[in-house]
DNA sequence: CTTGCACCTCCCGTTACGTGAGGTGATATG
DNA sequence: CATATCACCTCACGTAACGGGAGGTGCAAG
């Protein structure tokens, strides 16, 4: 009387709202094998195959792989073995979430900037892009070559805030791509030096700025790697000998050798 | 003057972080072409090179494939299409979010049960699970067929509720795993029928219960798809009739047909 | 007799590469 | 000068979880 029912693979695959195809595969590798009508060799599926599939479905919804829950259902010490995979897995689901989250709140910020600022230069969108895709390394890079407490400041922003920081990096970064190239003593680029200074002084107070300012070949090689210049070479060689001109003028600096 | 490096792909590849591998896929599915040596065919990657590379990296963050990011980069108005592609890519890592989320609260709660707990019953076990992961549709469902108001009160408790809830729905279908089969009138079976309708009236509110009780043949089978009953057929047949039994001793039904 | 249906078994396609296997030209070393 | 190493090249197979189609089989109805 047990089992009594049994259902061709069409029947059980609309049973379970699996497809055929699905039901083909997991026969093939061994994840749910039915056993075959004697002659035909057609599949018979019974009730207890049922309760297989509801475990493989339910497994699957935990993100578990088709082999991590064929070698479950094999192993003996069921209980035992899940709570561990638990944590596992959990820990794995947890990574990736934190990656969408990044992706999610990059595109959240970049749609925010192409709403307001209209058209935007692709190398300068890039270069923020790719600081919102490194946010997490940037953080633990200052952690580790300057100060945990300058992190906060720098990165946890309120909304508005950090648009309106992006905002002006993009003004700041199209103003030195239509400068570039001008006389270094130039007015209209001493003013858009200063503008740049101070943004970058508000960005991250003074403290951290000096930080930077003393930082070995090396260690700004690192850093190098975590963002990406929105300028070509040229434009990077003309910025940094008009900052130096700048700041020698100033008297920031000794003039160079 | 310009573009006057010339990078040979291993240097490239660790100038830019990227494996060989995947320059020679890029290469090939025309994706970042670099120009070949003349005489020897190997690949020389410049400066232009490195910002395409950036741009790739940079949409391969904000999730999209390969194939889109060729089609955006051949496409003339790069801006424009950005905008409305954006808001795709951001519903549907979404979308991936939310179940990413539904399956890490499902390991919480199932790792809480089995700390708890200890051993518990495999088709207990995955019945709540399965009930996991069908929450959003038995939302739905019931906002269609009972109503809005029965929603929250049903699924927004708080943890340790829900805790204290999944326990005492093991216990009680353990209950009636060991009691199946017993006579329908045997004063055991009848207390723990007794619980079994109180805990479900504490679930559920006497309002909802009672819809539960008028819903049509067609109804109930939709339902049944979304949860998963933790019985054999013979234990939920053993328990139909003893329910029967039981409400019509205490005159919640009249005797059958 | 043929059509249709439900089932069967291959087998190719998908994504974004990893990982060899086997070949070539240039340089460094015995 | 022979050889070993090096960086590069081009196939080409393997991955996860199926989707989809081609071509074949047995059986019931028109």
């Amino acid at each position: 009387m047990k089992d009594a029912r049994q259902y061709s693979i069409g029947d059980f695959a609309e049973k379970t709202g699996t497809s055929i195809r699905t039901l083909h595969y997991y026969d093939e590798i061994g994840l749910l094998k039915p056993h075959r009508q004697p002659g035909s060799g057609h599949r018979l599926y019974t009730d207890r195959d049922v309760l297989t599939l509801q475990r493989i479905i339910g497994f699957k919804f935990l993100g578990y792989s088709l082999e991590q829950i064929r070698e479950m259902t094999d192993e003996a010490d069921v209980e035992g073995s899940l709570k561990q995979t638990l944590r596992v897995q959990q820990k794995a689901l947890e990574e990736k979430r934190e990656q969408l989250d990044a992706a999610i709140g990059a595109i959240r910020r970049t749609s925010a900037l192409l709403e307001e600022s209209g058209t935007v230069d692709g190398s300068i969108l890039f270069s923020l892009v790719k600081s919102m895709q490194t946010e997490k390394e940037q953080r633990l890079w200052i952690e580790r070559n300057v100060s945990a407490e300058a992190i906060a400041p720098l990165f946890d922003k309120p909304d508005e805030e950090h648009l309106a920081l992006d905002k002006q990096y993009i003004e700041l970064s199209e103003a030195v791509k239509r400068l570039a190239g001008r006389a270094v003593d130039d007015p209209e680029v001493q003013e858009l030096l200063e503008r740049y200074l101070q943004a970058s002084l508000n960005v991250t107070g003074p403290e951290t700025l000096k930080h930077f300012g003393r930082l070995e070949q090396a260690e700004l090689e690192e850093w190098n790697d975590l963002v990406a210049s929105p300028f070509t070479e040229e434009e990077e060689a003309w910025f940094n000998s008009a900052m130096e001109h700048y700041m020698v003028r100033c008297g920031m600096l000794g003039p160079p050798v």
